[in-house]
DNA sequence: CAAATATGTTAATTCACTTGACATTATTTG
DNA sequence: CAAATAATGTCAAGTGAATTAACATATTTG
């Protein structure tokens, strides 16, 4: 009960049904009825009167047109989108996406910029906090109206302390206070997670996963790492690493990967993987356009996939072979958590079912019938944004619940 | 507590902290005093005083002696042993164990019979029946007398409609009413449930990974199976087959598994590999003590295990073997999962450290270093009764909520 | 033995929720 | 088209689980 990405406030257990009244509110998409939350909830409609009437002068939700057939229309209830604004910020290795949303989740505007992550947290987080100086402005928004943030990066998360544990891919990131830096330069509440952690619950709320009770999002980078979304709450594990596929061994003597060991899935279909295989492929001649793009040492996974896009064969084949691993992988995730739904993130979830079919594929052949029949593989619907996206939902459940508890 | 959506509590919220306290009074070794409720409950001591009371008049609590230091001792307070006895039925692929317990949990009394599993339900459940009714009254008990039962099968475990799915060992068994038949002959309220789901339960509650927050046990008999307990409770999957680690693909081109496929983990190292193995080595002519026994075909699991504690090395070095493929798949399960205990139950666990010691030598190497530095692997406590011990659980939750219902 | 400390109980109060009646607004029917 | 029917939403009185604040009880310590 203790690990969570934010934690209710004990004394919260005393409005639970406000809380989980919200929550209904928040997830119903195109807004729910009084009668529907009594009979989801399982209170009386005079309960959920009293209830909503609560919400309602808190200016947190509002009514809107509702209707029916049979009786007297329901009115429609959803949050009011004027209640805040919260920034999402997903910092990926190489760039940062920051969006920003009303109340309702919608998207007012978004920005990108570059990073190196491995340059470290003195560099990086001032960075971030520029950008966001240089651009809120133009959104018609003052630093001081964002109610709440969330913050992903590209490891695990260690407990509620707002920093990341020995992360292979964030050198110098260790122990630094990456939550409280952030709380300070914004001057609002903010909450750490893990990028694959964000992108399950962005998938979940407003993407491909909407509402399943177990999803898996598998985000394929530069690196490989899974977020998993378990009896409909977020699951981190013991010291919040769980859902590193990436370091599933699948290849006994297999090509080393960042983390030391041989043969990793990250190793055989990661971004930086792909690359690889590529520059291989060039240095032996093989038939590709890639060649005409510049030196093959220059080649990014990002040129890879652009290439397998036009049509490029040999590109392709990289992706199909990416495909493959990830099918071992996955397989081994599908009979371990029997989810309904493994949702693939990244870019080369860009390509579809070029990528998801030897996937769909390799799950079948490799884990149990009772479990692949069960489960749906699909593509992020929020493409890019689907970890910022997550981070929005974390930052306006912690808005939403702080002012709710009054 | 909640991460995203608000769980909708269970059956009733009104007495949601009755039910709370309730279990931390049946969970806590040794007992637990009403200030120490209040304090993790996170309610007052006068509410915690009254939701005592009426557990006490009820019947289901006792007060006990306590003792602490520095001012009034505390009153311990357990769960009533006498407020009624429950059955734990542990149906396996070849023998049955049923155990008896009172309140608290406690083994009055235990059968074990042999069963052939793939006679199908028709044949052998008939026969457990006959089994209880020709045991029961030895221990000076009616079968009336019996609140509450659990049972658990080798097979995923479908739903809550008490009936098990296209179970891979159990023949016959698909969508038989197992939950409804059993109700009926034992004239009580029962429940249905996998054998390591069960077997997590009980290790959880009583062995080896009391408390912890996140534990897999695996079940290694004939099949191989995992039990998950997340978050602190029992995580069953979208259709009932999450834990099925039996069947993870290890090697590629390797032996035929039961399922079909080729190289599963049950195949390399489950019960029925055991004996594969012990008669190809023996048919080679292999320096062992098992070849005295009798026929090279007649040899089973329990053979080599008994071979392997004389000193056999032969044997041994099976069980090394069972111990590097478990390893692997374990390995994976941490890198996903990052509990922190895994609990190796079935007959080869009680070999200890010959299986345990391949298996944390493999996790060591192949899962990353903030997994594996989390999590203890052991061998289970309860042994061959940790699935009977799950089961007692469930049974005395069903009985203990339901009368603390009113 | 009084003081200090901690646990447990009691009575008055608070407040979320239920109950049961009523109000409102739509569709269907004679 | 009024009347019947159906569904949603609200109101006021009552219930009961919790809090607050005082008191009672048991054990150690100066």
């Amino acid at each position: 009960m203790a690990t969570t990405v934010w934690q209710i406030p004990k004394a919260s257990v005393k409005n639970l049904n406000k809380h989980a009244a919200l929550d209904l509110i928040r997830f119903a998409p195109g807004g729910i009825s009084r009668i529907e939350l009594s009979r989801q909830i399982g209170l009386t409609r005079a309960a959920v009167t009293s209830i909503v009437g609560d919400l309602i002068e808190a200016r947190l939700v509002r009514e809107t047109n509702g209707q029916h057939g049979g009786g007297r229309n329901p009115i429609n209830l959803e949050i009011n989108p004027d209640f805040g604004r919260v920034l999402g910020i997903d910092i990926g290795s190489t760039h940062v996406t920051i969006v920003l949303v009303n109340g309702l989740a919608q998207v007012l505007d978004e920005v990108n910029a570059p990073l190196d992550i491995t340059q470290g947290p003195e560099i990086c987080l001032p960075q971030v906090a520029k950008v966001i100086n240089g651009w809120l402005p133009n959104t018609g928004t003052e630093l001081s109206e964002i109610l709440a943030a969330a913050v992903d990066v590209p490891g695990p998360v260690v407990s509620d302390a707002g920093k990341v544990g020995a992360p292979p891919i964030m050198p110098g990131w260790d122990n630094f206070p990456i939550r409280d830096w952030l709380e300070e330069r914004l001057g609002c509440p903010v909450s750490l997670g893990n990028d694959a952690e964000f992108g399950a619950l962005g998938e979940w709320a407003f993407g491909a996963g909407r509402g399943e009770k177990n999803l898996a999002y598998i985000k394929v980078g530069t690196g490989v790492g899974a977020g998993l979304l378990l009896d409909g709450q977020i699951y981190r594990g013991t010291t919040g690493s769980a859902g590193e596929i990436g370091h599933i061994t699948l290849v006994e003597d297999g090509p080393i990967c960042t983390c030391g060991n041989h043969g990793c899935l990250e190793a055989l279909a990661g971004g930086r993987s792909l690359a690889l295989r590529a520059r291989e492929g060039i240095s032996k001649g093989r038939r590709t356009s890639l060649a005409e793009i510049g030196p093959a040492n220059s080649i990014i996974a990002k040129d890879v996939i652009a290439a397998a896009r036009r049509g490029d064969l040999f590109c392709q084949q990289l992706v199909i072979d990416s495909g493959y691993h990830l099918g071992t992988a996955i397989a081994s995730l599908v009979n371990l958590i029997n989810p309904d739904i493994v949702v693939i993130g990244g870019g080369v979830a860009q390509l579809g079912d070029l990528l998801l079919d030897p996937i769909r594929q390799t799950v079948k052949q490799r884990s149990l019938k009772v479990s692949w029949q069960a489960v749906r593989i699909s593509a992020a619907i929020l493409g890019r944004r689907s970890s910022a996206m997550g981070a929005v939902v974390q930052a306006l459940s912690m808005s939403l619940h702080q002012i709710a508890q009054v």
